[in-house]
DNA sequence: ACCTTTTCTGATACCGGTAACATATTACTA
DNA sequence: TAGTAATATGTTACCGGTATCAGAAAAGGT
């Protein structure tokens, strides 16, 4: 009757002929093992492929060591750096030896909240870092009011009580116009992201500063939308491409559509960055794979995951204070941009 | 001194004057508690914002309550019908009454792989459901060694010993092919997968089959690899237009290839069908909402999930046979193909 | 050599539920 | 109306770890 072999802290400590408290010690590295002790439960351990029950661990400790990340499948593909977000947040939790695990949200339901918060209700997780794009989410509302810890990525805006990271999409979309008004460009082209996501109306905004602040204006017929997707971004391009007066750079929202817009600009017979100069937004990988490569703002968005899971994992409260990060980006200037060349019309 | 109010079930017991056996068994709908008792323990739960402890309801019970599927999120972005595969999934875990976490992995690290397998190990997931494309997947291999219930969505070639859900690929792309031979086509091109990905490569082999059974040949110049991707599928399309003997017809082994393919078509001045049928794989939402519609061969996504989590829920080991399951898929015929129109060249 | 400090180990209670069995109540049957 | 079955509730033990405190062994100081 070989039973099923579970391998509990008991056993070790019944093997090693040692209190399970040893067994215990030596698995949270607590200093006062005698050092031969310890590596005969070690040994054991590995021998035995013992496991330490998640579960239990959990309930005999006061606060839960899981995390848990909440994204919106749906909107992921607009979301293309959310990799390098996840990686900078598996990092930290690493770091900790803490848990992650994702939960997925579509849309608005009421009872999908229940579904998400009860991780944090049934104390399996310490709170929430929440990727959903609109403001508006039920979810964030829902956990604001029963104060649940959760810390908002990428989505400052009217959250100010809150604890969220973001990256200066004002600033960075201010910068990079400024850059191409320096290179001498005066008709400028704005391919915007979706008008109800803060982030993409912060860019624009930080677009037409640049452009008053410099005395430049800005042609109406040279901003169009191309919701932050890659075919839009194309389309966008073709409808720039055919005004009246054409613009000598466009400043894609983000690199998604300035990828789409390179493609339009190259099988017009254009080049890059004689006829026009092109920037985008984010630096995602391919960004400095693109023939040319793109010059483009650069988010920390690895740094957005570290930060975010920093201080969710090291949140207590009632001590902290609310966490208000906007961290900087940077002008990445590569190929696809250049003083303007020649005059036209 | 208002305590943290924590909020157990002896709480809720000692407030309606009854033993926490009999709160456990309203909470789990046990039948045999009075109505009146169930009423008033109800009204508490709610009054009191009472939620079980999931950590220690996971340590009571035997099987834990949750199953976690891994995704690779790098591949994500070809695997655009995972969304719906997902929704299949949590129908059947929110039938059950269980919970989804959703792990991400990112290459074939050894460390990653142990992140994913403590879950089990740990006690607190009953098993996996993998989405991984990759057949090399080296935690696919740890799994099966260490004996760890798990499903394969998929990806069935070359896993006879593990259970996997997955569907027609050769058969569809036969039907595909030889629906457009039917239309008259003879010159057909075929824009392929990733080739180390079994399902690209049986598409292509369905594909090829049909063709040879048809005494229709098949032009190694019309046949060119898109990866999954929409933008190389569009980069394919324009290599098949300027092939000497354009392809009247053209079978993109999935949707997102169909629509790059699509766009490069229309942008050359010919039209769709008339000039050049085009046909997909997947049925993904948008298919249906190109212009003109996308004719596809629909993969029953949503039932793929359903199949694939309920048959790990179910799972007993040492009973259960293991689950090869692949689904049927349907060819959907919309705008986009037509019966060849003229004799070309 | 004795006393203090530091290092090491164990006993016990507990985290918050559920399982299994026992007991008390009601309902039904003859 | 007793006797049995069905319904309703409580008791106890346990899931597998950790915290806390107490005690033992080793190390250090004078």
């Amino acid at each position: 009757m070989n039973k099923p072999e579970n391998i509990t802290i008991n056993t070790i400590a019944e093997k090693a002929g040692t209190s399970k408290m040893t067994v215990s010690r030596v698995l949270n590295n607590h200093p006062y093992v005698k050092s031969k002790t310890r590596s005969k439960i070690l040994n054991l351990i590995k021998k035995l492929k013992f496991h330490p029950n998640i579960t239990a661990v959990n309930l005999s400790r006061k606060t839960p060591q899981t995390i848990a990340l909440v994204i919106q499948y749906e909107h992921l593909f607009t979301n293309y750096y959310f990799t390098e977000v996840l990686q900078g947040i598996e990092k930290i939790v690493d770091d900790y030896s803490y848990n992650l695990i994702i939960l997925n949200v579509t849309s608005r339901q009421e009872e999908e909240v229940e579904r998400v918060t009860n991780w944090y209700f049934g104390k399996f997780v310490k709170g929430f870092l929440v990727m959903v794009p609109a403001q508006d989410s039920i979810l964030v509302k829902k956990m604001r009011e029963a104060d649940i810890p959760f810390v908002l990525i990428g989505a400052s805006g009217g959250f100010r009580g809150s604890n969220f990271v973001d990256v200066e999409n004002y600033t960075g979309a201010y910068k990079a116009a400024k850059y191409l008004i320096s290179l001498g460009h005066s008709q400028i082209g704005f391919i915007a992201g979706p008008p109800e996501r803060g982030d993409a109306h912060e860019r624009e905004a930080g677009f037409r500063k640049a452009l008053a602040d410099k005395g430049v204006p800005v042609s109406e017929n040279l901003v169009v939308c191309g919701h932050f997707k890659e075919d839009l971004g194309y389309q966008a391009m073709l409808q720039l491409l055919i005004q009246p007066t054409r613009p000598t750079a466009v400043f894609a929202a983000n690199d998604l559509m300035a990828k789409g817009a390179m493609m339009a600009i190259k099988e017009s017979g254009l080049q890059i960055p004689k006829d026009i100069s092109i920037i985008g937004f984010d630096d995602i990988d391919v960004a400095s794979q693109l023939i040319p490569s793109l010059t483009t703002v650069k988010q920390p968005m690895f740094r957005l995951g570290t930060e975010a899971a920093g201080f969710l994992i090291e949140y207590t409260p009632e001590v902290d204070k609310p966490l208000h990060l906007i961290l900087p980006t940077e002008l990445i200037i590569r190929e696809s941009s250049s003083r303007i060349w020649h005059f036209q019309k």
